[in-house]
RNA sequence: GCGCUAUUAGCUCAAUUGGAUAGAGUAGCGCACUACGAAUGCGAAGGUUGGGGGUUCGAGUCCCUCAUGGCGCACCA
């Protein structure tokens, strides 16, 4: 496929001096405005260099560029040279392009295989799974998928919150009110009663606090009574985890969570203590980090037992050991901000140069309408529950509209799901929301519902025009592209020219929202071609390379769902 | 108090990283199913890009400042 920036910027070098290829090709640039041309190329910054007034300069390189048949029409406005591809190229460049790929339109090699860890989803043991954690659950998964798209052997790590203090509550707890049967029966809501009531007790009697951290000291000491029971609530707990994922199509390379680190902690804090990094302040043992501008770090507290902080840079360094990692990818909420500054800045203090390796990729907070989430007073939204009612009302829709479906079950899961999905990936991570029902159970406008709609659309029209046509469509032979070059079929054309390149920016970014918002853009553009054109027409030839197009829009379509962690149904 | 982050149409969000007349969806209004799926498409309306300065050919985007919201700032994770 011809990278047209690349060529345009070849092109405009021959006939201008004083600049680089690549300065040219990044002033390279798609107008706003189709009308404006495909590409454009604005003159100002060329004014000094060349002591000539920029419409002038313009003028010379449109002149110029327009004897080359890579353009329909090249004009001058202003300062600006506007570039017109010629239509049926580039039509036929890119159906043929996406038709040979098949699955892999939208790959790249850009990876070489390098090794990504990528961190997510990393819920608390014996805590709801509700729908705050669904944001690192699923951007992990589709950043995962973006750069294995792109390349990189990537390692899914579920760094599981099945340590720290909290379990020695939870014991303690359990011994004090617990009962076994009750845990077995329904393990979460069960343990987290007996978190929530001791917190409550242990506001009249404060002895229960220090019980809980002599609880924890013993687990950390690997004591077998305190290990055993921590262990049973871990593998209960996980069994609930797992029905999640499952319904979300999730996995997981590691379930390597906090605990895993427990005895690879000591050793890293030896070695604090020897690079002299290490102090004591009010009992407990820091590294100071106030010439950074930040608060210190607390290595181990002054009862000698360690902290989330020191457990995740011991697992930094065993990652980096075990695995080698070429990036080492945390999908935590921005609310851990300074959290990963700190760490990071005590791996380069250790002399490790891998600490530029490691990427916090944070995200907003999701809150309810009636105020932030709070496992202990109960202000929770369950994900399995969110998940449930998505599916249940994309049945009910599919009833209603009494669609042929072979497995209505399967269907309104792949739909309910995906809507949840999609609704989580199409903002900027960064922005903080209000979860509200109503949202989340629309299916109308530019919702997961309407991408994979748009995809059974065309699926639909697939099976109408026989496995004849298609399978000529697909062969690519004889097809006649001056056909298909309308305006609404060559702007079809152009997004799913486009979308290799946003796999790679999304990646980049660490942000799905990009592939998201693209997969939207294509399924806008291939409707509006639908409702524009009648693609099953009686001309043999007028048929053949419009269904060319419709096959070639659905499998990047579907591509680009994939990447976000998606089914694309072929009736729904 | 300090730090991080956000602020764009009534609401939810974009804007190719400094480029041309700031775009979508949604809500409300009007239109289009005897053509291939109406979970759709089309149209009109909706804006002092939080305020104020600055940088330059050009600013939603960069700098300064103020305001508002969110998050964080030593023994939770």
């Amino acid at each position: 496929m011809v990278n047209f920036k690349e060529e345009i910027a070849k092109l405009i070098a021959e006939n201008i001096e004083g600049l680089s290829l690549e300065e040219i090709q990044s002033m390279v640039e798609v107008p706003t405005d189709a009308k404006m041309g495909d590409y454009a190329f604005p003159c100002f910054k060329l004014a000094k260099t060349l002591r000539k007034a920029p419409p002038l300069i313009a003028k010379g390189i449109a002149e110029a560029l327009s004897k080359n048949p890579m353009f329909e029409k090249v004009e001058q406005v202003n300062a600006y040279v506007n570039m017109f591809i010629s239509k049926e190229e580039f039509v036929k460049d890119i159906v043929t392009e996406v038709l040979e790929k098949g699955v892999e339109y939208g790959k790249s090699d850009i990876g070489q295989g390098k090794k990504v860890i990528v961190e997510f989803s990393s819920p608390n043991i014996a805590k709801p799974f509700h729908i705050g954690h669904i944001r690192s659950t699923v951007i992990g998964n589709s950043i995962h998928k973006i750069y294995e798209a792109l390349g990189y052997e990537t390692i899914r790590i579920n760094h599981l919150g099945d340590y720290g203090t909290q379990f020695g509550k939870m014991i303690c707890a359990y011994r004090h009110w617990g009962n076994k049967e009750d845990v077995i029966k329904e393990p979460i809501k069960t343990l987290l009663s007996y978190y929530t009531k001791f917190h409550v007790e242990v506001e009249s009697h404060p002895e229960l606090d220090d019980e809980a951290r002599e609880i924890f000291t013993k687990l950390e000491h690997g004591e077998q009574e305190e290990v055993e029971l921590w262990q049973w609530f871990r593998d209960e707990s996980l069994k609930e985890f797992n029905r999640v994922y499952e319904m979300l199509g999730i996995s997981f390379d590691s379930y390597a969570g906090e605990s895993f680190y427990s005895d690879k902690m000591p050793r890293f804090v030896k070695e604090l203590e020897d690079k002299g990094l290490l102090q004591e302040s009010q009992g407990a043992q820091i590294v100071d980090l106030e010439e950074y501008g930040m608060s210190p770090a607390l290595i181990t507290k002054s009862d000698g037992s360690t902290l989330y902080i020191t457990r995740d840079i011991a697992a930094a360094v065993y990652r980096k050991e075990h695995y080698d990692f070429y990036k080492n990818l945390y999908i935590v909420a921005s609310q851990q901000n300074l959290h990963f500054q700190q760490w990071f800045k005590v791996v380069e203090l250790l002399g490790y140069d891998w600490y530029k390796d490691c990427v916090h990729i944070p995200f907003g907070l999701v809150s309810l309408e009636e105020g932030t989430m709070s496992t202990r007073h109960g202000r929770v939204v369950f994900l399995e529950d969110v998940l449930n009612r998505a599916v249940e009302q994309t049945k009910e829709i599919i009833m209603e509209k009494n669609v042929n479906t072979d497995n209505v079950d399967e269907t309104a899961k792949q739909v309910g799901i995906g809507a949840v999905i999609f609704q989580e990936l199409s903002n900027n991570r960064i922005k903080d929301y209000v979860f509200s029902w109503n949202k989340v159970l629309n299916f109308d406008g530019e919702t997961g519902p309407y991408v994979q709609y748009t995809h059974a659309r065309a699926a639909s029209i697939l099976r109408k025009a026989g496995e004849q046509v298609v399978s000529n469509a697909e062969a690519l032979k004889n097809i006649d592209y001056s056909k298909i070059c309308s305006e609404s079929a060559y702007e079809l054309a152009k997004l799913l020219y486009k979308f290799p390149q946003v796999v790679i920016d999304a990646g980049e970014k660490y942000e799905p929202s990009i592939v998201t918002r693209h997969v939207v853009d294509m399924a806008q553009s291939f409707n509006r071609f639908y409702h524009d054109e009648h693609i099953l027409v009686e001309d043999e030839g007028e048929k053949l390379a419009k269904v060319a197009l419709v096959i070639a829009a659905k499998n990047a379509i579907k591509n680009g769902l994939g990447l976000l962690g998606m089914e694309a149904p072929e009736r729904m």
